[in-house]
DNA sequence: AGTTGTGCCATGGGTCTAGATGGTACATAT
DNA sequence: ATATGTACCATCTAGACCCATGGCACAACT
């Protein structure tokens, strides 16, 4: 399969390699449990920095869409042809317009909605797993 | 009522203002009805600027701790009192808190979540009351 | 030895925002 | 005339964040 970034997209180069990996996905030239290029390699060919394809690979596991072996490098899920097709990144969106409809509907400001929800995420939590960056 | 303003306060001023003014409210320094310090003089008194103060008194009137009667002046809100005990910003702060929670437990990174989040503010809203900053 | 994914530390460039300030103007009152 | 709240225009500062980059290191495998 090829793979190409723009680096004058606006979509951060992460996303757009996740982006193609997902189409590959669908289209099915890549299939579950092929092996994926590792991260130095496909940074190389890319021309890419290895922590931006480390990234896109992390953020790729936990869609379920890829799955790390360590040192035996990067395969397909099993269910990567089901994976990839949901976008969790959409009901992300659902989630928070909900909320934010909500709050301007009480007349809160966009200015203290930010203020809020930025208190919110500095906060710390109180003891549970804590998400890496 | 003596309010004061503290420059080197983290605090923003007008959030100041309207936490001393809430505070005479409920320390029954200011009564329901009672005429307020015009902007412009108010903003003079404590060497502020209008917009300061006038917003100030704007956020008091979306909590109906204050009533303004345009060319007359400003005035306590007659329920003033419930008003200003009510915490319309730690509720708001729940709400978002429950979403961003849920969200992290879908291990949704941070930035992605605050990424989706600023996307959310900025979009464009339907056909409904705007918020006016 | 070489490669795997992964971790931490650091930094620069670019974008966005809040807060505050200033000016000008308006209709409506005294 | 003078004062009221309100609206629009604009600017500046400081801070926070994303993205990408780079270096260094580790344990465990071939």
């Amino acid at each position: 399969m090829r793979i190409r970034i723009d680096i004058n997209d606006p979509k951060p180069q992460f996303e757009q390699l996740m982006g193609q990996i997902k189409s590959a996905v669908s289209a099915g030239v890549l299939n579950p449990g092929d092996p994926l290029p590792s991260i130095r390699q496909l940074a190389n060919d890319l021309e890419l920095n290895n922590k931006t394809v480390a990234k896109a690979y992390r953020l790729l596991e936990r869609d379920n869409v890829v799955e790390s072996r360590g040192y035996r490098g990067t395969f397909l899920h099993a269910g990567a042809k089901d994976s990839s097709g949901q976008d969790l990144g959409s009901w992300t969106q659902e989630q928070l317009a909900d909320v934010i409809s909500r709050l301007r509907s009480y007349k809160i400001t966009d200015s203290e909605i930010r203020n809020a929800f930025s208190a919110c995420m500095k906060a710390p939590v109180p003891a549970a797993g804590r998400d890496p960056k």
